[in-house]
DNA sequence: AAGGTAATTGCACATAGTGCAATAACACTT
DNA sequence: AAGTGTTATTGCACTATGTGCAATTACCTT
């Protein structure tokens, strides 16, 4: 879904201290107060009443050396909390192993949240680059296979307003900029039941996805699978198009699904 | 430090919003409004829009099944940008990956933080048991070979203040209770110069640590190396116990000490 | 159709949250 | 050591927001 609506009464002091965490997540540097107070767009001291607030609860510190603020160690906890509460990812880990040893690549599951994909496992293989891990992480979905495939089944309208907001970045030269085409895609990814990233979000990297169901009988995260063109050779597409959409297949029946 | 000082003038509802994340976290399963407002001390119509701002904001989702709340993925999107902010992790991670490679064990940096261990990085080596990752989790200080070491870098009354509020639970039946004991052991583990978890955080486990320092020449983390005792034998303790501290030294180095 | 439970919302009122201005803290310059 | 500038912090008075209450809505069960 697009962005989310905003509540009838939110409740302003609650959205801007949560704003701030986001500010700050954003920002990528500790800031001071006359930033937060001018990205906030409030006064200096209710910016500060907020930050101090924010690190009573932890989840905002600031440095003593610079007097400047930055998240709090809190957040992680948090998140935390939230990775180990997420079904899916219990149920999965064991099929996203077995899938990484036998592929010898890095396998993600992916899910969709405010029209971006964010990473919510990861599992490698030994041949794998060793990359950091993109847990939490976000990307657009346009140019991600577990985006194209999640896209894939959404109702059109939602698919013109995510891209709408969004937009169409290129990435690479392959990434997929037109909405036609892009919609052709989603009819093709449809029909063959997987989807794939030919270097359209990274250069010199390939990526191809399967969908996980639940037991709504909906798609609820895409499983992926990602290499080098090397490895990922025409070749070999089809033997890790087939690890994959086994793979998928698995897990949602562990999710309750019924093919 | 122990718990953190309230603000003379906090914000309740900034507040609020950030201790229903806290209990989102802590419940470990979605929640009713009913239990958002007992846990809350609130009115269930003040519970609803605190809910319903988090939910605009991302870090709080609806169960569309249950009506129930959730933490949302926002959560994850700013634990990643904490984590991605942390200078440590950035300068210590080659270092970290050297050693989890020489020693074949789990590597580990951890901070303190409302007096217990936070796991902020981790490196594993081949041989490793392959743990779920740390990364966010807490553990109490008392019983960690680096809790034991941040506390032993700590005034006498800031430790008292930290014991005093978490206690010491036995996690195993070689965990240090006592609080005499504890405080002797720490000034040993200053004079040597490294700590030692003999099974105490979890039977069959073995942990050294060494202390992290910074530009301002204090103690800002610690690095532990992990692993069964069968491997962290008295005969290769003195070995993986060197590794640690010439890591420490060398990340130490990185991040302006002068020793 | 009726009853029960929980989520949601309109409304009036009280208080919490706010901006302003003053103060405090610190670093830098002279 | 004193003065200046900048930023963080806080007391205060006012008002806009946040609140609880009660009603409404939504859904499930009988």
């Amino acid at each position: 879904m697009a962005r989310r609506k905003k509540p009838a009464a939110a409740i302003q002091s609650a959205e801007r201290v949560l704003s701030l965490l986001d500010i700050l997540a954003q920002e990528g540097t500790e800031m001071s107060l006359t930033q937060i107070s001018q990205r906030l767009g409030v006064h200096i001291s209710t910016a500060h009443r907020l930050a101090t607030t924010a690190m009573y609860c932890g989840y905002v510190e600031q440095n003593p050396e610079t007097d400047k603020y930055r998240l709090g160690l809190k957040c992680l906890h948090v998140a935390n909390a939230l990775l180990h509460q997420l079904d899916l990812r219990r149920i999965a880990r064991p099929f996203m192993e077995k899938l990484a040893e036998e592929s010898d690549e890095t396998v993600n599951i992916c899910v969709l949240d405010d029209g971006e994909v964010v990473y919510i496992d990861k599992a490698e293989g030994g041949a794998s680059l060793r990359l950091f891990s993109r847990i939490g992480k976000r990307a657009p979905a346009h140019a991600t296979a577990a985006g194209k495939m999640l896209l894939a089944h959404l109702a059109l309208g939602d698919v013109e307003a995510i891209l709408k907001e969004h937009g169409m970045p290129a990435l690479t030269p392959q990434t997929i900029t037109s909405f036609d085409e892009l919609s052709a895609q989603l009819q093709e990814i449809r029909r063959l039941g997987y989807s794939m990233d030919d270097e359209e979000c990274e250069e010199g990297a390939r990526c191809v996805a399967a969908p996980l169901y639940d037991h709504t009988q909906r798609v609820i995260a895409a499983l992926s699978i990602s290499g080098p063109v090397s490895r990922f050779s025409v070749e070999n597409l089809p033997r890790l198009i087939s690890l994959v959409r086994e793979c998928a297949r698995d897990i949602s029946q562990q999710m309750g699904y019924a093919d």
